[in-house]
DNA sequence: TTGAAAGCGCTAACAG
DNA sequence: CTGTTAGCGCTTTCAA
């Protein structure tokens, strides 16, 4: 009634345990005749080796796992352009490039891809239960609580992506966000001769987008322009909703005095969110006003006038990920490393290159 | 030196280890006091609960799988354009929709997603490797021997995904292919007044090429106009390359004689190809010759002309997969389900509705 | 080349 | 509420 094991197969091919797991682990070590032997009862059984106990018995798994927020832009979902007209393409998010990228490179090596967001009110720690069925995994920065990270990374190697390091002897990747953003300031000042930007930025607690917000303000500095010390907005979930309310709130408090030339979001959703409500308000894009975001995301060329933005290599950081986790595979007591992976601008229509 | 497992735990915060497990598993069925004094010895330890061995003893994962073949048009792969320059984005592809489909709804009822490519010279069956890790998996069609999914899928639920069912004790969904080829063709012969058609089918075992070749016949034999057995054409691998030389192909035939108001590709990527070509033959789309895909991709969206095609609910895919495989797990004895999925015409500009 | 036996770390009755 | 006791199905020495 159950599943055959081993023991069902030995049994039916008149061979020992040892042997059928001889046969699954490593067939050139077992007469050829009994190989053929074996297999055949497997088949006829119906058999398929039990991973568990085999990761049990062996302390592996041959798997590799990622832990990620449940980045849903809860606006673009309900959007009933978004949703029931529904080209789920543009809604494609970083964490869907992640996945691209790191399953790709576990491939190569062998391994699987374990994959878990963080449900929202979950009542289980997401981590733990990654955690125990991979070899080693990555983790999306502000996914994890710190102190679960600390636990778990003394007995498993993991990767942080895309955040700061948090705690010092893992391995860890990000992205030169405050370089991409100073370039995208650059431009906006040097070549489009921009000198009244605003920057809407995210959270506080936010290293990307305190990142972002310090590349700004050194492009600013760079240029004599004035440069504040807080973002002259900033929104929490970074969503286009807020998008909209940052863009209308900046706007309303400019009416009367001059208008900034340009608006610099965080990330790229608010900015597609600010395009819908200059749109509204009856501004042009780039003309009247510029509009640049952060990501790359699929949607940023989709859009009209598609957004000049800065790219992040989120599918190389999920290949460098796997590299990374690989070698710590290989030796667990290497020094923790460190990269910052390159980002580069792109020009298109919101900033008037199109 | 060695992970800590539930033995340490124990001995160090003095009670069995049937309550360290009581703790991780029922917290509420622990005293308080007791739960506290085992969590701080779990953390100072650093303790993380094994997955295999959770597995092995309860007989379950809490994880579902998805396998899925390596679908990378290798066209689309060289291409600089694609991947140099690359979005990432505009190559997103099914299994990216279906993943994001199966993981959300996975999450929802408390699963993680296990993932895994076949690798096209992959020596272990990836299969195997999947199935043993999870209680339940969804299978794209044509991306494991049917031979291995009858031996595992005795003893494990499997759902097949867009493709034949195959195996008559599985549930299935698949998607209207055969409904919406009619539909498009349809829209072309009654809205746009064409009624002199070609279709460009895939290989004759993709039974999803074949469903769509059927809608496009029905759809003829309604119209009153001449119905083929065959395709006009067939391509193996129905990538964009080969959507070039079939379209140059079929227009070389045509020399002469009268050329086709239309050419109807059984996908997306071979009716992209097909925009190259007529571009390069000084061909005006839709004006001398319309084209239409199917698929939805989101390359079908940002191509010049944007491409007329049909879209196929692939999150939903994922997302059904799944419900599919959750019902099953709590009623195997349940009749198996074949679910057909709907599809929607997208009507853009290759077929001049733009 | 094959077999015997001892775990791997946890859950699941069943007692208490 | 907590402890005892068997396994779960496989890998892995160590012998034969």
């Amino acid at each position: 009634m159950s599943a055959p094991t081993v023991y069902d197969v030995a049994e039916r091919s008149g061979v020992s345990i040892a042997t059928v797991s001889r046969v699954y682990r490593n067939p050139d070590s077992v007469r050829a005749q009994t190989r053929d032997r074996v297999l055949e009862a497997a088949r006829a059984l119906g058999y398929v080796p039990s991973g568990n106990a085999r990761g049990l018995a062996s302390r592996t798994t041959g798997v590799l796992g990622l832990c990620f927020p449940d980045y849903a832009d809860p606006d673009a979902e309900t959007d009933a352009e978004a949703e029931a007209e529904a080209d789920d393409s543009a809604v494609m998010l970083y964490s869907d490039q992640i996945i691209r990228g790191m399953e790709r490179a576990a491939r190569r090596h062998g391994y699987a891809l374990l994959i878990a967001a963080s449900l929202v009110g979950g009542p289980e720690s997401l981590v733990a239960k990654v955690a125990g069925r991979v070899d080693g995994f990555a983790v999306l920065a502000k996914t994890v609580p710190t102190e679960d990270l600390e636990v778990i990374s003394r007995r498993l190697p993991v990767v942080m992506l895309a955040g700061p390091r948090e705690i010092d002897h893992l391995d860890h990747i990000e992205v030169a966000n405050s370089d991409g953003e100073r370039e995208l300031a650059r431009h906006l000042i040097r070549d489009h001769g921009l000198r009244s930007l605003a920057f809407v930025g995210g959270d506080r607690e936010s290293p990307d987008a305190q990142a972002r917000f310090r590349g700004y303000q050194e492009a600013c500095r760079e240029a004599g322009l004035p440069v504040t010390d807080e973002p002259d907005l900033r929104a929490e979930m970074m969503t286009q909703a807020e998008g909209v309310r940052a863009t209308d709130a900046l706007l309303d408090r400019a009416a009367g005095r001059e208008r900034p030339g340009a608006i610099l979001f965080a990330n790229d959703q608010m900015a597609i969110g600010a395009l819908h409500a200059l749109e509204r308000r009856g501004l042009r894009v780039p003309e009247d006003i510029a509009v640049t975001g952060f990501d790359g995301i699929p949607l940023s060329r989709i859009v009209r006038p598609s957004l000049t933005t800065v790219r992040q290599p989120m599918r190389r950081l999920g290949e460098e990920a796997v590299e990374l986790l690989v070698r710590r595979l290989a030796n667990p007591t290497r020094d923790p490393v460190s990269l910052m992976l390159p980002v580069s601008v792109a020009r298109r229509a919101s900033c008037g290159c199109g």
